[in-house]
This record gives structure tokens, sequence and C-alpha cells, in this order.
DNA sequence: TAGATTGTTAATCGATTAACAATC
DNA sequence: TAGATTGTTAATCGATTAACAATC
């Protein structure tokens, strides 16, 4: 089944295989792919079943046939654009990250509010007004958003964003985004993760935490 | 059982309560925090019997009493310094959201290898060199490291503050972290969360990825 | 008192782990 | 063949949910 921790391990899975492809490697068995991608052997194979690839019980599985398999489940054959909200300094930083990496889910627009940025060009991509979000988001098919504005801001961007056709949020605000139930949001409160990690310094780790790689 | 999780809700409820005490709001019912938090009054409820804090049947939590008693579980009595490393577009978004924000747990040190940047004063911190690392982390008493650079140089990094004392490690480079059982290691892959956003936006998302709030 | 909420236990659910026959 | 790995089912584990007596 392919629920949110399957579709995490395979984005990590691909990545690891890149890479083994970018050193001419051919086959992998799962509990290299496993040990690399800090899951189980298990897993791993469950997770290549649900992506229905087979593997051979001599060779593994051959990395560039699980690749292509990973990216039929993962990627929109036509491609998929995503709208970046709030050039702010995270939203830079995401932008750079992202710039040029997977032509097939590509930020295509970032809107702000702030007039000194707006019709500047922002790492490649004009950045908008908030006042032509709809526009912009609809004509260009955008249906990911990612919210890098503060926390007062977020739930109205959010909404906006819903308005204009975007179906899933990968969110930074420190907010409970409310959302309908065929929108997908991410949350990610990077102060919530500090402030766990600075308990689990103190109190120690358990074993399970620190093998994981994936939650 | 104060683990992951629990640990995570607590410190949204206290972000939450925090806002309440703001407003006036005097006390609390698990079902109203429940919301806000997007948990429900049955984990509320059993967090708060957890950190060994208790209700009345008629009024509720008592806001300022709860938020003391999650401060005690979270905070470290003689507060928490935490070292960031990489200080590039992300480092100093983080820098930037943290700065000021917690007097308990603050980014107390910050890191470059680009001599540009080293000594330089940012966010009200000095840029040290990465040569410095394991004196300054050592002097400070520094337990929490954050790590924004460049994946390649993730794990090198990580063992260095590994080496200079530090328990908790919040990881935002692609990368799996090696670290021994009693470092609880936290990773955010910023890719893999735009491709699970993108994934559930095309393929329609579980009622219950929509309404949770954390993870 | 009546009624809603708390504290806490039992039932359910889902994911992980273990196990093993089938396979190359 | 011998042996390690795959595909897949059964057992285990842990967390969530439901339920309800105790409480104010």
């Amino acid at each position: 089944m392919l629920n949110a921790k399957t579709i995490a391990r395979l984005s990590v899975y691909r990545r690891l295989l890149t890479e083994l492809r970018g050193e001419r490697v051919e086959t992998v068995y799962s509990h290299q792919l496993a040990a690399l991608a800090g899951a189980t052997a298990a897993q791993v194979r469950r997770d290549v079943m649900n992506v229905g690839y087979q593997g051979s019980p001599t060779r593994g599985y051959a990395v560039e046939g699980l690749l292509e398999r990973i990216a039929g489940v993962l990627d929109a054959p036509e491609g998929q654009r995503a709208a970046l909200v709030g050039v702010g300094n995270l939203g830079r930083a995401i932008l750079t990250y992202f710039a040029g990496r997977r032509p097939n889910l590509r930020i295509a627009a970032a809107f702000d509010v702030d007039p000194e940025k707006v019709s500047r060009v922002l790492h490649g991509h004009r950045c908008h007004s908030i006042a032509e979000l709809e526009d912009v988001v609809r004509s260009l098919g955008i249906d990911v958003g990612i919210i890098t504005v503060p926390a007062g801001e977020a739930q109205r961007v959010a909404d906006a964003l819903m308005q204009a056709g975007v179906r899933g949020l990968l969110n930074f605000a420190p907010v409970r985004l409310r959302v309908p139930p065929d929108v997908h949001a991410e949350n990610v409160d990077i102060s919530v993760l500090l402030e766990k990690v600075a308990f689990f310094a103190r109190h120690g780790s358990s074993q399970k935490e620190t093998t994981r790689w994936l939650p």
C-alpha cells in the first residue's frame, strides 16, 4: 500500500539508486538499499513489491529498472509544478535548493507581498504579487503549494492556493492549516523539531530513534 | 510515556497555551486543545497525564499550570544551547527564525567554512570557522547541533559535533547520518517532503493525513 | 442533582518484524 | 547442488481509539 511513509521511503530509494547508477552499479540487494536508506530489508522488499517491481533471488534488484518503476509511481508523466509563497529567508533557501534540480517537479512561480521583491527575478523566476496568485497558479496548472510566510498569514495563503486548484501543501509556518479531506497538508515545524532534538539530547535517545532515517 | 511523538505534541501544546494565556484564557478543555493542536482529546488527556499534571472534570486544565508543567518537562532548568553549522540560505533562515525567541534554548554559535562569513557577526552571533568547532562547542557547553551544510559534508560535521559532546542533531542535509545509539538524530529532508506532497496532490489524500497536524 | 469532563483501562487498528517456502 | 535472496504470510508490537466509572 502506498501510504505516506512508503512514498517517503521511495523518494529516498530513488536518490540512492540515482547515486548508485552514477557509480555504474547495476544491481542492489534489499539489505544494501535498506542500510543506505536506514530502513529494514523487509521494508525494502515490501516497498518494491508495492510499486510492482520484481527482483531476482540471485542478483537482487536491477538499479535501472527499479529506478524507472519508482519514477513511474512518484512522477506525474506530464510533469508537476509548485508555487512558493513567501520569499523570505526560508523561501529563498528553498528556491535555491530546488533550482534546476528535478525537471519533473519544479517550483514554477514565487509570490510575496513585499513590493520590493515583486517583479524582480529571484533564482530564475519572477516574483509575483499575492494579488496575482489565483491567475498565475491556474494558468500554470500548479497543484502544489509551499508556504513560507509568517504564521498569521498561512491560513489565508493556504485558502488562496486551494481556491486556485492546489491539492497539496508543504507548510513551514507554525500553525495548523485547516484543509478539506481531499487536500494533503504536510507541516514542518522547525521549532518543534528543535525542541524534540534538545529533549532527547538531554534525556538520551532510544535506539529506535537513532537508527531510523524516516519517522 | 514520553516518546518522540508525545514530545512533539507537548511542544505544540506549549505554543498554543502561550497564545491562550496572551488572550487571558485561564482554563482549557482537552477537546479544545486537541482541536487547536490537531490531536484527539484522548491524546491530550494522556499527554497531560504523562507530564504529571491533573485537570478538573468541571474546569478542564489550568492554562498557566499546564504551561509550567510542560516547560518543566521540555526545558533544561539551566538552559540549553545549540550550534548551527553551515550559514548558507537555510542556515541564515534558521538563525533569523530563532533569534531571541526562546531564551531557554538558543543558538549560541554559528560555523561556516567560507572565510567571507567567518568572524562576521550574523544575527547577533559571530560566525566561527569550522576549525574552532570543538573548542567553541565544548566551552559553551553546547549539546544540540543543527546541520545545514551540503550533503557531502554532513557526516563529517556530525562527527565533529559529536566529538565535541553534542548529543542531539537536527539535520537538513539529504543524507543518513550514522550516529551511536546515545545520540538523537532528527532528519528533515525537504525534497522528500515535497515529493510526498506532490504525490498526494495528484492521487488524493487520505482523510487521516489531512486532519492530523503531527505525523 | 444533572451533566460534561477527567483519568484510565480494554479493544482496535496498522505497521513492523519474524519466518519460511520458492527461486535463481 | 548449495546458498543467499526474493516474495509473502503469520506473529508481534505499539500506538490510537473507544469506553466508562469517578469526579467536580
